[in-house]
DNA sequence: CTCTGGCATATTGTATACAAAATGCAAGCC
DNA sequence: GGCTTGCATTTTGTATACAATATGCCAGAG
């Protein structure tokens, strides 16, 4: 993380309106298919209209909404097309964060990974699922960060946004959960090995276990909370 | 220049407004860096600063401009690493489709490809170069239909756009056009094969190359097209 | 002569008023 | 009875007025 730089982090209305909307969106208090009526959200977040409709905007180009004209906007909701072509594209960029982090990995991050490995595995060990997803996250994050391309961060992370949406807790169980912890466990040894394309394969094959399991979760339709499908 | 000040009568105005603007800022009307006055564009353009600030936010998404609190919006000015990062994730992407494309080709759709591949080589014989450039656009947009991924295709069309802001004139010299007439049709001959890493490796170096041309195009100060570095 | 502080101006940010379009309902027609 | 059609209401789309912030200039002190 940069940042450190920034001016200061003064938020103007329409950005802290979209950060709001974000977090309704991916909490599940706005879900998929939502009829988003202006003035009523406008009352409800406290800004008028029209700083608003700015973040409707924004979150339409995020992929979060998307917006009819003289019909207003609705919560996206994620075919499992959609769902399978999100991933696709996300393997696609992790890939190329691996490709890119091997080129420019020094030993001291190994080290910090190694690191953050063992944390992981503490938090396997001990059945701390929360901890887990946060180390896992970290890990992700430090991939990404290695592979310093503004792009690809920025890219990556809508897409990731617009999956969190879907909020989806594919349940982990026990024999896929050792399975991610082994896999990254190799994912950082090819790190260490610099074998860009092993890294790839890795992180392309994680990422595929978790769009199937995704995927399988949409398939159940008791989790009511993921719909897919065409909206009417 | 043309302020044919036409009140835009399209689907919504915003939207109208926006697909203008990025015609301005592609066609160079509006240059890399420069300062965007609301009420000056919004004259220019016979609407009013509402609908011009929802563009501006779907073109800032879309990464075609900065905007700065209380200090508006300005056409992004693309550093040399921004190229390099947006071409690296461009290649990942191509690779993707072409893997994908693979999955999915059928005998039809190999020898549409090869119909167009002759066509592309008639152009590169008789030096047709805005012939060349057509086919190309016609086959690359082909393989992306072909990977059948609405987000990919979104995706890799707003990144391109991106980078078309940059209005590159990468002076293909004729040995170049030759190595690039010679991948394409290697890709193809991959694609009938089915071979998905092989057409992975081969778009991704083609791409490669051509970022290649384009940094070194940056590197000349004499194209004053092309601007990189940070924004003073 | 340079630098600082404060004021005038320009520009962006937000709210609200008004216009246009869609939706829902009910009455009339087939 | 089902379908269409026109009106009333709701909702979105746009313009404009007002507020907040930034910018540039000028004067005065050092």
């Amino acid at each position: 993380m940069d940042g450190s730089a920034l001016p200061i982090a003064r938020s103007t209305l329409p950005e802290a309106a979209a950060e709001r909307l974000r977090a309704l969106i991916i909490e599940g208090e706005l879900p998929p298919g939502a009829k988003l009526n202006e003035r009523e959200l406008s009352e409800r977040l406290g800004v008028s209209r029209t700083p608003l409709r700015e973040a409707f905007r924004m979150l339409a180009a995020d992929g979060l909404l998307v917006q009819l004209p003289n019909r207003g906007a609705q919560v996206v909701a994620l075919s499992p097309a959609d769902v399978r072509g999100a991933f696709e594209v996300m393997g696609a960029l992790e890939g190329l964060a691996g490709e890119l982090a091997v080129a420019r990995v020094a030993e001291a991050d190994i080290a910090d990974l190694r690191a953050l490995q063992g944390e992981m595995e503490v938090a396997h060990a001990g059945r701390d699922l929360p901890g887990y997803y946060r180390i896992n996250r970290l890990i992700h994050d430090r991939l990404n960060a290695l592979a310093d391309n503004a792009v690809l961060g920025q890219t990556y992370r809508t897409l990731n946004a617009r999956l969190h949406a879907l909020r989806f807790r594919s349940n982990l169980n026990p024999a896929k959960w050792d399975q991610a912890v082994a896999e990254h466990r190799a994912m950082i040894e090819a790190l260490a090995a610099r074998d860009g394309a092993a890294l790839r394969d890795l992180l392309v094959g994680h990422l595929r276990a978790k769009q199937q399991a995704v995927l399988d979760a949409m398939e159940n339709k008791d989790d009511k909370n993921l719909q897919g499908g065409k909206v009417p």
